[in-house]
DNA sequence: TCAATTATTCAAGGATTGTTGAAATATGGA
DNA sequence: TCCATATTTCAACAATCCTTGAATAATTGA
């Protein structure tokens, strides 16, 4: 990830309604969630759902792919990852005592190791 | 870290000038930098560099000292590690897919373990 | 084709953020 | 005390971002 995708992923990440929307879509898993169910779950109208919506594709945080009458939401792990080691590599270098904190938290959400190719 | 704080972080990351502030700190080290190095090394006015670390501060990435003159700014690693974190847990949850390739990364900056309480 | 559903786009206005240069504050030395 | 240094604060303006509601577009079923 460069400066220029990191800058973008921050500003999106910046905004309230938006951070809600990644954690929702994050949680929400692989199959995402329709742009509608996102406003209602929010709490924000149709076109301001849009707006959020589309400054976080611009980031590439998230992605939209249609479904029949749906728009179909889902967040980019990859882009997530890729902003993780961002912070990590950018922020740490020399550092450790700052990641290696961080990572003590990976193990938490790493139960299947074995599984995993690394990409 | 709470949402609140991570929003604060995201929004102070997600200038140019002021990523790059954090970036100049975190190399620079414990030590830190007084305001006008940094001016001078990011190449902005003395009145705009203390916008930006006044705003880096509010934010709790950075923290300052006077010393003399000079006010010492210095990247707060903890901050940086509970940002990362944040990111981690939040994103993760669940997914580990998103989270194993970041921690495959935290080693690269980890070359001193044995001397590391973890605070 | 017509109506209903789902969602986006657009323009307008308000709110927040960033930049600039001048004035103010704090510190230390002559 | 007076001056130089290092930095912040302030006010004004410019730029960007957010919200709103109305209009538009795409899809499906009757």
């Amino acid at each position: 990830m460069d400066e220029r995708q990191a800058l973008a992923s921050f500003s999106a990440l910046s905004q309230e309604t938006r951070l809600q929307i990644v954690r929702m879509l994050v949680s929400a898993g692989p199959s995402g969630m329709p742009a509608g169910a996102i406003a209602e779950k929010a709490q924000v109208s149709p076109s301001n759902v849009s707006f959020h919506l589309k400054e976080l594709e611009r980031s590439g945080l998230i992605t939209q792919k249609r479904e029949s009458r749906s728009i179909i939401y889902s967040a980019d792990y990859e882009a997530l990852g890729s902003l993780i080691r961002f912070l990590m590599e950018d922020c740490c270098a020399g550092h450790p005592e700052i990641c290696v904190p961080a990572a003590a938290v990976a193990p938490c959400c790493a139960p299947t190791m074995e599984g995993n190719a690394n990409e």
